[in-house]
DNA sequence: CCGCTGCATGAGATA
DNA sequence: ATCTCATGCAGCGGG
């Protein structure tokens, strides 16, 4: 294939409005670049033909001589094709005064202001592009630099290019020439997907979308994460988790001033699986066909790399046929692996050192976080992982080659981007290493416990952004806040309930770090000092004694610690069991409240809400684990039983109504039941126009969810005929339950008493059926009968 | 019994 | 719908 072919096939040379269309990339292979005038369509394959398939030789730098492998050719012969006539290898691209490779935009970038003269104008300077070739890291390294030297450097600067049209079609024409098929990316856009920290530009490609700000400013570093070299074999290209992560300092030091050089192929997160005792790496099915020798027996053939210490290990290279497919392991890696203390999460490198062919294996650790992976608990907490990255002393593998290179800044901008671009990648890929699938990365027990407790403690510090008032919306009986601002985290207090049931709240003033106690109920803003305790008249001062003093203070954190540590190690189930009763439950206990200290006067479900608050939410029995028996006759789970009947009430009524109302459309006569309806006065009114009549106020959605159903019934049996069935209906439901359940006469005796009452007593009642909720309640039939709602 | 081997499985990713 | 690959596990052989 000759460029000039290409170019003319790009290029539309007739129009004078031109508007490119771009399909690319196309599943097929290639990608398409459609000229809206002519309409001439082109098709792009993936490689050059001059390079694709079977070549695996070499050429040679028109300049210094040093040979380049094929492979960085072809993966980066967006210039080739335009003149083949020369080849450059890194470092005399460097040197040389050859002219700056030009950033490649994604179309989305390309302005479309421009006239079609000047389009057409311009799209003949193509003609007149700088023709070396560089390989594929040297074009990602070019385009990073290119955007950090806007001021030295005006023909990189993308807003002067983005205001040439001659930018436009080069760009276009480039993109026609330099993009491989089977990639979302444009080798831009990997450089960009690497190095920037917004997920904008990433998720709307990995989307295959069109990105709206694909060229940010970069940050100043040379890192190269570029596309690996295409060699032959590879049908598809590698995805970009496997794409080799080495700074241009790295690469330009490992190569030296040795005639080798250094081609990074790709690396891997090691899996437990990798880094277990099995010693078998699962290698990616096209790093390990693209970038090792072909086998065709499953038996596979020794392989030998050499570590970033030297020493060559010879690792057996096989595969398993796996669905029509194969699946590659390197086996016997477990010395290597323990050699360089890699573990779960860590990367492992690999390069290849040309022209010798020789195979490199290096490695990255993954930044630790405590006892855990910064994968264990990344998706959950990113802001101490992403401070973390920032400080960590990075063992990296290129570090290992290069032995220079440790804590490098490069390098930390490796590493703290790739964190970031771990916690900016989509939900569910970041999720494939922590999933239930990976055990080692799953957190135990005791750390989701924590997890928890410690989302709950956010929940509770949040309050709303100061000078906000909320505006506080109600929707199906549940009072709502909204902010037009992100809620501010509020300051931490503890909350404690004396034996004497007292309950306090204490908070450490900002200003002069005296504790003082505070009324129970009072939300500590994110900044709280004396002077704000407005309640307490005599700790308004921070010049006020301390009311703490160190052994009080000392027991209130020691009461709190111990608190966590005895909800940590209790079953979660017997632990929401009691929180999810009634806070009086709590206050026996002595303990203190909520989450762990924190201002949690609150409720943990309600972050507004207080202890004793009997609204829907705040009195739901908790999901999952510790949920409640269906038999439960504790308070929360009557009233919950109760409001639930209710809702069946509503829900048949609203039902009805619809009946009513299709039935009055389609027929036009009067049904039985309608009649039936019409002889009660304002029923109908309710059904058919719930907004109007007074009697309908009742069901106009405003039901009230506390009101006692027996209660109900008796005024629905009074007054309304009709809704009588439908009662029964939904009562049905639970007093069958409770029938099959032998506790008829605890319905009795409820629907006697007054509900609270009622509840309260079959709770004591029934203490001992509520201790089962310690040890059992987790299946789903529990969940689903127990939460109806 | 234990560890290794080869394959199966299925969640998640990709086309 | 198909592919990839992390992991489980049955079967086998050796100690």
């Amino acid at each position: 294939m000759e460029g000039d072919k290409v170019c003319k096939n790009v290029v539309c040379s007739s129009s004078n409005s031109i508007e490119w269309k771009k399909g690319w990339p196309l599943r097929s292979g290639g990608f398409a670049t459609l000229c809206d005038n002519c309409g001439t369509a082109y098709k792009e394959l993936v490689f050059c033909e001059m390079f694709h398939s079977e070549e695996t030789g070499w050429r040679e730098c028109t300049s210094c001589g040093k040979r380049v492998h094929c492979g960085c050719i072809a993966s980066s012969s967006l210039l080739e094709l335009l003149d083949t006539g020369g080849v450059n290898c890194i470092g005399c691209t460097k040197n040389s005064n050859l002219p700056p490779v030009k950033p490649i935009y994604a179309s989305s970038e390309i302005p479309k202001s421009k006239s079609g003269d000047d389009a057409e104008k311009d799209c003949h300077k193509i003609d007149t592009i700088p023709t070396k070739l560089e390989d594929n890291f040297e074009i990602g390294y070019k385009l990073l630099s290119s955007f950090n030297q806007p001021s030295t450097e005006p023909s990189k600067n993308y807003d002067t290019l983005q205001e040439s049209t001659s930018a436009k079609c080069l760009v276009q024409t480039k993109l026609s020439i330099g993009l491989p098929a089977s990639s979302n990316l444009s080798p831009l856009s990997r450089v960009v997907t690497e190095e920037r920290e917004s997920s904008i530009a990433i998720s709307s490609f990995q989307q295959g979308c069109r990105p709206h700000h694909i060229l940010p400013r970069l940050p100043i570093s040379p890192l190269r994460v570029a596309r690996p070299p295409v060699e032959g074999r590879v049908k598809n290209q590698l995805l970009p988790r496997y794409w080799p992560r080495i700074t241009d300092q790295e690469l330009q030091q490992i190569s030296g001033d040795s005639n080798s050089t250094i081609v990074p192929l790709f690396e891997k997160v090691l899996s437990a699986s990798d880094a277990g005792r099995i010693g078998r790496l699962v290698l990616p099915k096209a790093c390990a066909e693209a970038y090792f020798p072909p086998i065709s027996q499953p038996e596979g053939l020794p392989l030998r790399i050499q570590d970033v210490k030297g020493k060559e290990w010879t690792f057996q290279f096989r595969f398993w046929p796996n669905n029509n497919s194969r699946m590659y392991v390197l086996e016997g890696v477990t010395p290597c692996i323990q050699s360089m203390q890699l573990q779960a999460g860590d990367t492992v490198t690999f390069s290849r050192m040309d022209p010798e062919g020789k195979l490199l294996m290096g490695f990255r650790k993954a930044i630790q976080q405590d006892s855990h992976t910064s994968m264990n608990i990344g998706a959950f907490q990113s802001e101490p992982i992403l401070a973390t990255a920032e400080n960590v002393h990075l063992m990296n593998g290129y570090s290992g080659l290069l032995q220079s290179l440790k804590g490098s800044r490069s390098c930390a901008m490796t590493e703290k981007n790739q964190v970031a671009q771990q916690l900016l990648l989509p939900e569910r890929k970041r999720s494939r290493n922590i999933g239930p699938k990976s055990k080692r990365l799953l957190m135990d027990s005791h750390d989701v416990l924590e997890l928890k407790l410690s989302w709950d403690e956010v929940q509770d510090m949040l309050r709303p952004p100061p000078n906000v008032k909320p505006s506080t919306i109600s929707i199906e009986d549940h009072e709502f806040e909204e902010f037009e601002e992100p809620p501010v985290f509020g300051k931490r207090s503890i909350f404690i309930v004396r034996l004497s049931g007292e309950h306090e709240q204490w908070a450490q003033c900002d200003s002069c770090f005296k504790w003082r106690k505070l009324p129970v109920d009072f939300l500590l803003p994110p900044k709280w000092t004396c002077k704000d305790n407005g309640n307490y008249q005599t700790r308004t001062s921070c010049s006020a004694p301390d009311e703490l003093c160190s052994q009080e203070l000392e027991n209130l954190l020691r009461m709190n610690k111990e608190f966590k540590k005895r909800r940590v190690a209790t079953n979660f189930k017997s632990t929401n069991e009691i929180e999810s009763h009634d806070p009086e439950t709590k206050a026996i206990g002595g303990e203190i409240n909520g989450a762990s200290g924190s201002s949690t006067a609150t409720t943990t479900k309600h972050p507004r809400h207080r202890p004793g608050c009997s609204c829907i939410v705040c009195i739901q029995p908790p999901s999952g684990k510790g949920k409640h028996k269906p038999t439960c006759m504790c308070n929360v789970c009557m009233t919950v039983k109760r409001r639930f009947k209710t809702l069946m009430m509503r829900k048949k009524k609203r039902q009805s109504e619809r009946e009513a109302e299709i039935a009055q459309r389609n027929y036009q006569l009067p049904s039985k039941e309608e009649a039936e309806v019409d002889s009660v006065p304002g029923q109908l009114d309710n059904v058919r126009r719930p907004e109007s009549g007074e009697k309908g106020e009742t069901f106009k959605g405003n039901l009230d969810l506390n009101s006692c159903p027996g209660k109900e019934e008796q005024h629905t049996m009074m007054s309304r005929v009709s809704m009588t069935s439908l009662v029964q209906e939904a009562s049905m439901c639970l007093d069958t339950y409770l029938r099959q359940n032998g506790l008829t006469s605890l319905v009795l005796e409820q629907r006697e008493a007054s509900p609270d009452a009622a509840g309260e007593s079959v709770a004591q009642t029934l203490d001992c059926q509520d201790q089962e909720h310690e040890g059992s309640g987790d299946s789903e039939k529990d969940e689903g009968e127990n939460d109806p709602s």
